[in-house]
DNA sequence: GACAACCTGACC
DNA sequence: GGTCAGGTTGTC
C-alpha cells in the first residue's frame, strides 16, 4: 500500500511517538517477516531508539547499540505505536514494547518484511544502496536528465526504485495526469519543457498527499493508527469510467508495467 | 518488457 | 468461482 507520503507520514509520527523510548522487550510472533536471520533478542532489547529515517520506502530505526531496524511494508503492511492494553490485531507479526507504549508492525498479506543490520554495515545494504535518489529530493535538472536519458516507458520508469525512490502506482498516475503525459510514452522523447513539468507535478502530488498524510485506499493508517485523506484528492486513479476532472470524458483503465493505470486519453499526450 | 510468484481479503 | 489490490523480485 505505503508509498512515499503513507511511508514518510509514519516515519514523522513514529519519530515524535517513539523517538527516546527504551527497548523493554521483544516478541517475534511470526518469524518468517524477516528478510534475513531472525536477530537475536539480546541485539534489540536494552537499547534505546535514537532516531527515524526514511529511505525510499524502507523505514529506518536507528537504535542506540548502533544497529538499525529496517522495515518495508509492501502492499499491506502497518507500523504503528499503540498502547498495550489496545486490542492485538490478526496479522500482528512482530512488537517491540518501549518504556510507554508498544511498536506493532501487522501484515495481512506477509510481502512486507524486517531487518536489523549493524550499523557501520547499513551502507552495503544492497537494497538500500542500489535506491535511486529520492523523489521529494531530487533536483529539476537531474530528474530532466534522467528522463530523457533513459528510453524506457514513462510509467515503468517512474515505478522503478532504482531509477527514482518513492514513487509508486497511486501517485505515478497522478503525476503523469498532472503533466498531462500518457503513461506508456518513452521517457526520452520529452521535450526538457515537459520533463521539468513533470518534475513540477511529481513534488506538487507528493507534498499535497502528504498535507492529507496519505490515501487510504484499503489499508493504509499512520504511526497513530488513523487513515489518510488523499484518497479523496485523487484525479484519475481509482477513477475508471469517471468524468476527468479537466475535460470531462471518462477516465481510462489499461495496464503499463504490469500495473492497473488510471488516465485521460485525451489529456494525456 | 512481460509475467509469475509471494499472501490474504474484498468484491462481483 | 474468478478478479483485483498501494510492492518487489526473479525468470524467460
Amino acid at each position: 500500500m505505503p508509498e512515499l507520503p503513507e511511508v514518510e507520514t509514519i516515519v514523522r509520527d513514529l519519530r515524535e511517538d517513539i523517538s527516546g523510548r527504551k527497548i523493554l522487550s521483544v516478541n517475534f510472533i511470526t518469524r518468517s517477516v524477516w528478510r534475513g536471520r531472525v536477530p537475536s533478542a539480546k541485539f534489540i532489547v536494552g537499547a534505546a531508539i535514537e532516531r527515524l529515517d526514511r529511505m525510499g520506502k524502507n523505514i529506518l530505526i536507528f537504535l542506540s547499540n548502533d544497529r538499525v531496524l529496517i522495515v518495508h511494508l509492501k502492499m499491506t503492511g502497518r507500523l504503528t505505536f499503540e498502547q498495550p492494553s489496545s486490542p492485538k490485531k490478526k496479522h500482528t507479526h512482530f512488537i517491540l514494547s518501549l518504556d510507554g507504549g508498544e511498536l506493532r508492525f501487522n501484515d495481512i498479506r506477509r510481502f512486507g518484511y524486517l531487518d536489523l543490520v549493524a550499523g557501520p554495515k547499513l551502507a552495503k545494504v544492497r537494497y538500500l544502496a542500489r535506491l535511486g535518489p529520492d523523489a521529494l529530493k531530487i533536483g529539476r535538472q537531474e530528474f530532466t536528465e534522467l528522463i530523457r536519458g533513459h528510453k524506457r516507458i514513462i510509467k515503468a520508469l517512474l515505478l522503478d526504485q532504482d531509477a527514482i525512490a518513492g514513487m509508486g502506482n497511486i501517485y505515478t498516475d497522478e503525476a503523469l495526469f498532472r503533466a498531462g503525459i500518457h503513461p506508456k510514452r518513452v521517457s526520452s522523447s520529452l521535450s526538457v519543457a515537459r520533463a521539468g513539468k513533470l518534475h513540477e507535478a511529481m513534488l506538487e502530488t507528493l507534498n499535497l498527499a502528504l498535507s492529507a498524510r496519505g490515501s487510504t485506499i484499503d489499508n493504509y493508517v499512520g504511526g497513530r493508527g488513523t487513515p489518510g485523506s488523499f484518497q479523496d484528492q485523487h484525479l484519475v486513479y481509482g477513477r475508471e469510467g469517471k468524468p476527468c476532472p479537466k475535460c470531462g470524458r471518462a477516465i481510462k483503465r489499461i495496464i503499463v508495467g504490469g500495473r492497473s493505470t488510471h488516465f485521460c486519453s485525451h489529456c494525456q499526450k
